[in-house]
RNA sequence: GGGCGCAUAGCUCAGUUGGUUAGAGCGCGUCCCUGAUAAGGACGAGGUCCGAAGUUCGAAUCUUCGUGCGCCCA
């Protein structure tokens, strides 16, 4: 036997158990790299995922999407290298170890202690690296896990302090203020994640306050505010310069300035006696520049008449006017806001615009009278020391009292608490921060992103653009402690700064104190890892002597850095350039293919993105270790993922456990039937629900009907012989078409039958398709392809081809022809599938191929390279053909389930209709095929079949939509009015029609009009769009009989079945009844039944001995006994 | 509140530049096959394509508004 049988109950977690074992033994992924050494590169990057959690199902399929474009690549003929990474820095991290120490703020860490805290961290990161390895492994993601990069390791942290370095010098890395959420009583930022958590619902006081103009002091602006506390750090008034304004007087001549829109809802909070009349209106253009007196003067007393030069070269008050701001809104409050730039980040970016405007260091400086504990600093003299929450009574009060409050009322909304202690209410404020000046950068970025193929295309112009569009700039550092530590050091006496590319420069620096914080740290613990020394709190000790002062001291500054940005380092970082990696950088940069989830918009396609552009996107770069590259850089093309759903359609979180372990499903099911669910079940983008029960269908569905063909050619190949490897000498490489040819009964594809061209026309048809999706990164239409054809394949090719493979003269050509036809159909098609269920396809071709040829062939079909199709076996017109043919046959099916005739029931004729004649001669040629597909004696091609048929013909709108416009509804009435016969016959006759509308004559060809057909009532028949099929009905004795012979054959078979024969038993059969046709009908085809159920004996009276069966065959009682007679 | 996306059969999802009868799988019903057999196959029922308005000769598809859901951001 050539071939080791088939197990037909597969179980594919077991196959895949033992292929993965396989690759291991034999080193194929290395060697699937090896081959193609010289080969031009495919650069993909693995996104770093962190592995201090355990992996999910939401993994499994970016893990699966990266692992199938890379091993299509490969066996196109790529060098596809597959680095791992992985993700370790960051909050999350410290969460996650602070949960394990039961300490909750920054000062519990300092308590702690920040060194013993970075080792806890560092343990933490990999506790789950065997898991995260298991899964990769288990779903066939190849890649190097072996030589992955890590974030905290040296050389990746000195690649970014390299960038880091390059970009302060380059003046793009400054410090300034940002706004943050701020814990007061814990002294700490929270993230947007946590902040996200503490929101409640709670009433705070919200007043409206007047800020009299300075010039006309009887008109007051009129603000409104629910942190009432946030006005002594008032520093303007913001208006919408193309909102209307009016100026309202009120009861005591006050003049009040609002948004128009708000007249009515705010006065109507006050009784006013005479009601409150609109003076004048204006837009908020006009107000632009007003300066007016603030509630507290606490700054204004020294600053309110203070200029300041403009860059325009005029001047202008710095602070305590009218300025424009586009979110203004009139959903609430007065349409004017009041700004306290330290305490909101809109006001704070308002700040910036003005700041902007003035001449460097003339403009406003940021207010802001409250100390980072949230108590009143004792520039804001009545309230110093005072929490701000609980001033905010006393403010209104004071308010009130000079008269400035015009209204006070409470306000429900939601507020930030935050999460760990729920009674402290959260505040904005300023806190110094590094910045990246990314903003400097737009356009380049965009125009890099323009450059970019981005799957699906609405991201490029639509979330990612838009983004980029609203750049600000990149706040870098954190407050936190693990993390790639800030790599700039201060001189103590000077304050001027300067930036350290690595570790070795850093200790070649004069007068470096502190390196022995990290060898006694080391003596005292040898397993500590080397690369911790680059980190808190080792680093943070290492000083050496300023070169801007003689007596400064350099010392680092505290801060660590977003761990995006470590990601977005990755392209270069990863082979540590420039210190090292050089070579590799320069082969893999930019990256063809990345593929993250859509959450990763803002986070690692960005990073990339904006580190990229400010690194190698200009275009005056002489520095060679900033090489300037063309965009799109670092990524060309870019799959972005859906979110994962669990089955109810709902988020998956570790906490809910919606869903199944992925483990869990991979014992089930397989990891084959996972990937393939992805693949080949939705485009990659759209959200996916992880469903079982579907990922469970994608069995039957497409991978056991893949391995039934493959099971019937290995139990036929192997009952008649047929070994491909006998009939072929020396090596057969993979087992291509060419090698293939060179087989001794091996005929040319135009020598075959039909059946065996169909076939083959259909599968390279199916490899261009195939290809040409996948080179478009169209997953989702390649694997639509396959299941076509593997359809095709199971269900026509193999069904159709039966008696070929049972004919009993195994030397036969056409027997022959048909093993090898399904042989290269299924060598080809595990290529096909290889990188899709990698499992499956080496089961195949392990089978196949190994097993007959060994060494002769490739060892797997992962070292093949991809099919390509022959363009010369694609044959448009039988494919076109064939699926005529089928049409007919499931037309003809229908028209007997509409006469309720049971295939069984042998007709005398069918007549078919064709809408066109074109392929009607190709038809006549198989009428064998129709007439036993649908159990008739005759097939007939009727024309003239008014009696059966009637015709509709109609525009195709495609060709005359354009042509005629307006006139196509009068073009149809005109032909649905028409004598359908006569426009047919006229169409055939002069191969034209002219018809009148009422804008002239319109003449119509062949191709403009399409004729439909459509059954008359009242015969058995059914339409389709091609075709009219009609089933003769009438039966007659022979008929008859025959049918009910093949009722008898049926029953007989059934009691086989209830007696559980083996297919090779012989039986005797009893058969007694009164039924005329029954009996005529065990006479005539006694043979024929006899050979069909394997009947040694068929008798009219019961056999003795026998289990006998009552049964009614159409509507007569019938009993039946059967007995085995021999084995 | 803003941006982006989604809404099609009982379920999960397709639907390629607007075009005539909107598809697949599962499930359901009827039936076939019994030499791929703890499989396989055929046929059928099932749809106001979320709602409204608009553009167009023509809208599941384009536009606007609304409703619901998701993600990101405030």
């Amino acid at each position: 036997m050539a071939f080791r049988p088939v197990d037909a109950s597969v179980k594919f977690p077991e196959l895949e158990a033992e292929i993965s074992q396989f690759w291991k033994r034999h080193k194929t992924y290395e060697k699937s790299l090896a081959q193609r050494d010289d080969a031009p590169r495919f650069v993909f990057y693995e996104g770093p995922p962190t592995a201090n959690g355990l992996p999910h199902p939401g993994h499994c399929l970016t893990r699966a999407i990266k692992d199938l474009f890379p091993r299509y690549k490969t066996m196109r003929g790529y060098l596809c290298q597959r680095k791992a990474g992985w993700d370790t820095h960051g909050l999350p991290v410290e969460v996650e170890v602070s949960k394990e120490l039961d300490i909750h703020s920054k000062e519990e860490i300092e308590r702690y202690g920040v060194e013993p805290f970075i080792h806890q961290c560092l343990e933490s990161v990999f506790r789950y690296t065997q898991q995260w390895e298991r899964l990769t492994e288990r779903l066939a993601f190849w890649i190097d896990l072996n030589d992955a990069y890590v974030t905290y390791h040296q050389s990746f942290v000195e690649s970014v302090w390299w960038a880091l370095k390059n970009l302060y010098d380059r003046g793009l890395l400054y410090q300034g203020h940002k706004i943050v959420w701020w814990w007061a009583q814990g002294g700490t930022a929270l993230s947007s994640g946590e902040v996200g958590q503490g929101y409640r619902e709670v009433d705070d006081p919200s007043v409206y306050v007047r800020f009299p103009l300075v010039d006309e002091p009887d008109n007051s602006l009129l603000v409104w505010t629910t942190t009432p506390w946030t006005l002594p750090s008032n520093q303007f008034a913001a208006v919408h310069p193309e909102l209307d304004y009016s100026v309202v007087e009120i009861a005591d001549g006050q003049k009040l300035i609002l948004a128009s829109a708000l007249v009515e809802a705010v006065t109507s909070k006050v009784e006013s006696d005479p009601p409150p009349r609109v003076v004048r209106t204006m837009k908020g253009a006009d107000l632009i520049g007003k300066r007016y007196v603030p509630p507290f003067d606490y700054y204004h007393k020294a600053d309110g008449e203070k200029q300041g030069a403009l860059r325009s070269g005029k001047s202008e008050h710095v602070a305590w006017r009218v300025v424009p701001a586009t979110f203004v809104t009139t959903d609430s409050g007065t349409g004017v806001v009041h700004q306290a730039p330290a305490f909101g980040e809109v006001d704070y970016d308002v700040l910036l615009e003005q700041q902007a405007r003035f001449a460097d260091g003339e403009g406003p400086e940021l207010i802001c009278a409250v100390a980072p504990d949230g108590k009143f600093t004792d520039e804001a003299a009545d309230y110093a020391g005072r929490w701000v929450k609980e001033a905010d009574k006393d403010i209104a009060r004071e308010l009130r009292r000079r008269g400035l409050l015009f209204h006070q009322e409470q306000y429900r909304h939601e507020y930030p608490f935050c999460w760990r202690a729920d009674e402290d209410p959260l505040i904005q404020y300023p806190r110094q921060s590094w910045f990246i000046r990314t903003t400097q950068f737009k356009d380049r970025m965009l125009a890099n992103n323009r450059r970019i193929n981005w799957l699906p295309e609405h991201i490029k112009e639509g979330r990612f653009g838009n983004f980029l569009e609203s750049n600000v700039d990149w706040a870098l550092s954190r407050e936190r402690y693990w993390g790639t530590p800030l790599p700039i050091w201060i001189c103590s006496k000077t304050g001027k700064g300067e930036a350290v590319p690595s570790y070795d420069v850093l200790l070649a620096k004069p007068g470096v104190t502190g390196t022995e914080v990290w060898q006694r740290a080391k003596e005292t613990n040898l397993d500590l890892s080397d690369h911790l020394k680059v980190h808190k709190p080792y680093i943070d000790a290492i000083t050496y002597q300023s070169p801007f002062d003689p007596k400064g001291t350099m010392r680092r500054v505290p801060e660590v850095i977003d761990g995006w940005f470590d990601s977005g380092a990755m392209p270069f970082a990863q082979w540590g350039y420039p210190q090292t990696g050089r070579e590799q950088f320069a082969e893999q940069f930019p990256a063809d293919f990345i593929s993250e989830a859509i959450d990763q918009t803002r986070g690692w396609f960005y990073s990339q993105l904006a580190v990229s552009t400010l690194l190698f996107g200009d275009d005056e770069s002489t520095d060679a270790d900033r090489p300037r590259a063309e965009f799109p850089h670092p990524f060309r093309n870019c799959i972005v993922l859906g979110l994962m759903l669990g089955e109810d359609g709902q988020k998956m979180p570790k906490s809910k456990r919606n869903y199944r372990e992925p483990d869990e499903i991979f014992d089930r099911y397989g990891a084959d039937a996972l990937r393939w669910y992805f693949f080949a079940n939705q485009p990659p983008w759209t959200p996916i629900r992880y469903n079982e029960q579907a990922i469970k269908d994608s069995i039957p569905e497409f991978l056991l009907r893949l391995w039934n063909v493959y099971s019937f050619f290995v139990i036929y190949a192997n009952i008649d012989g047929f070994d491909p490897a006998a009939s072929l000498t020396g090596a057969v490489d993979q087992l291509g078409p060419g090698e293939l040819a060179a087989a001794a009964s091996y005929r040319a594809a135009s020598k075959r039958s039909e059946l065996d061209r169909w076939i083959l026309s259909e599968l390279h048809r199916t490899v261009a398709a195939v290809v040409e999706r996948m080179d478009a990164y169209d997953n989702f239409a390649a694997c639509g392809q396959i299941t076509a054809f593997v359809d095709a394949l199971s269900n026509w090719y193999v069904r159709r081809s039966r008696d070929r493979f049972w004919s009993e003269d195994k030397t036969a050509p056409d027997k022959l022809d048909a093993y090898w036809t399904l042989y290269e159909c299924l060598v080809t098609t595990s290529k096909l599938v290889a990188p899709f269920v990698p499992f499956l396809a080496e089961g195949l071709w392990q089978n196949l191929v190994a097993a007959p040829f060994g060494d002769r062939a490739r060892g797997s079909v992962h070292l093949c390279d991809y099919p390509e199709a022959d363009a010369t076996l694609i044959d448009e017109d039988l494919s076109a053909r064939m699926r005529l043919a089928r049409e007919i046959v499931s037309l003809g099916r229908a028209a007997r389930m509409g006469a309720k005739l049971k295939v069984r029931q042998p007709l005398a004729k069918v007549e078919v209709i064709l809408a066109s004649r074109e392929h009607q001669n190709w038809l006549q040629q198989h009428d064998a095929l129709i007439a036993e597909e649908l159990n008739v004696k005759q097939v007939e091609y009727t024309e003239q079949a008014d009696e059966y048929i009637d015709y509709t013909v109609l525009p195709d709108l495609k060709r005359l939509g354009p042509r005629l416009g307006k006139q196509l509804p009068e073009l149809r009435k005109q032909l649905a009015a028409a004598e359908a016969r006569d426009l047919v016959a006229r169409m055939e006759a002069d191969k034209r029609v002219t018809l009148e509308l009422s804008a002239g004559p319109i003449e119509l060809d062949e191709q403009d009009l399409q004729v439909r057909l459509q059954a008359k009532p009242g015969w058995a028949a059914a339409q389709g769009p091609q075709c009219v099929v009609v089933l003769a009905t009438e039966l007659d004795d022979d008929l008859r009989a025959e049918g009910a012979a093949r009722e008898l054959v049926h029953a007989i078979q059934t009691q086989r079945k209830e007696q559980n024969c083996e297919y090779t038993d012989r039986i005797e059969v009893g058969l007694e009844t009164d039924d005329a046709l029954l009996r005529q009908a065990a006479e005539q085809f006694g043979s024929f039944i006899q050979g069909e159920t394997l009947a040694v004996r068929l008798e009219m009276e019961l056999i003795a001995g026998a289990p006998v069966v009552e049964l009614k065959l159409g509507g007569a009682p019938v009993r039946l006994s059967i007995q085995v007679v021999s084995k």
